[in-house]
DNA sequence: CCTTGACTCTATAGTTACTAGAGGGATTGT
DNA sequence: ACAATCCCTCTAGTAACTATAGAGTCAAGG
């Protein structure tokens, strides 16, 4: 029934060395250990490692993985903070979108300034990436 | 007219290190020194540090940079391959955000889960995160 | 019994794009 | 002359793994 590790990372959907970085990171408990010193995984360790796996599949940090699984011991007394934590998550992703966008808009206005190298005698694109105000006018060689 | 390392920084809007990081990245070239071994940026170095933080504030890599700093020396030429550079790195950002909206989904679709921590006994947070067929189905303390 | 192959162990270094610090020298202003 | 501010090199740290090196374990086959 104990899982060795390359079953549990298989079942988990994740390498060996995964499992064991989560070990050390603190994420997972120490394993039993077989006599010669491979490591033994319970069902219990197999949860905590799907666990673990599906928020890391939501994106979230190892550090909000760590609060969750403190949180989780007391699921109901927490359920505002898991949610809290939840809610938090979500707004960095929404935050990050917003930026993406951002970004998008800028590379395609960039991207639509290019009508062709033969019109201008140069490449809008590189033109358009070197503009700035912080230095000189003057063209000059590196 | 040349400029020490921290005007330089200053005038780009990064920090002193980040320049030192450039040079050594091979995305910045050496520049001349003072007496006392003071870095002196010309004109040209000031144009290009501008160029790679342009790049860096639409997000293209260090990597990304480098290529376009060689396609850059012939413009025209290279319009095309710059053309690509630009597109690809678009692509890459419009599959990141339709990443985003999934997380986004997935994540509201578990906060969408939480009723109240009366109604079932435990946080259907919790219990969404640890939904997974990899392991046993019986309950198991760690 | 011995060997082969698949598995596992620890420890260490690499990835990205910086950032922060130690411990020292140079320059500038008073 | 001295303090404040700049600058120098070198090293280590960040997140979440990934990828080695070099060794040990274990089951099956000959």
């Amino acid at each position: 029934m104990p899982y060795r590790i390359g079953e549990a990372a298989k079942r988990a959907g994740c390498k060996v060395e995964t499992v064991r970085y989560y070990e050390q990171a603190g994420l997972l408990p120490e394993p039993a250990r077989t006599e010669g010193n491979f490591r033994l995984y319970s069902e219990a360790h197999l949860e905590q490692l799907c666990f673990i796996r599906h928020c890391r599949s939501l994106n979230m940090s190892l550090e909000d993985i760590r609060s969750l699984l403190e949180l989780k011991t007391r699921p109901i007394e927490n359920c505002a903070e898991i949610n809290a934590l939840v809610d938090e998550h979500i707004r960095r992703v929404e935050e990050q979108m917003d930026l993406l966008v951002q970004l998008r808009q800028s590379l395609q206005e960039l991207r639509g300034q290019c009508i062709g190298p033969e019109a201008t005698g140069t490449c809008e694109i590189i033109r358009g990436l070197s503009e700035c105000e912080c230095h000189g006018g003057a063209d000059s060689k590196v």
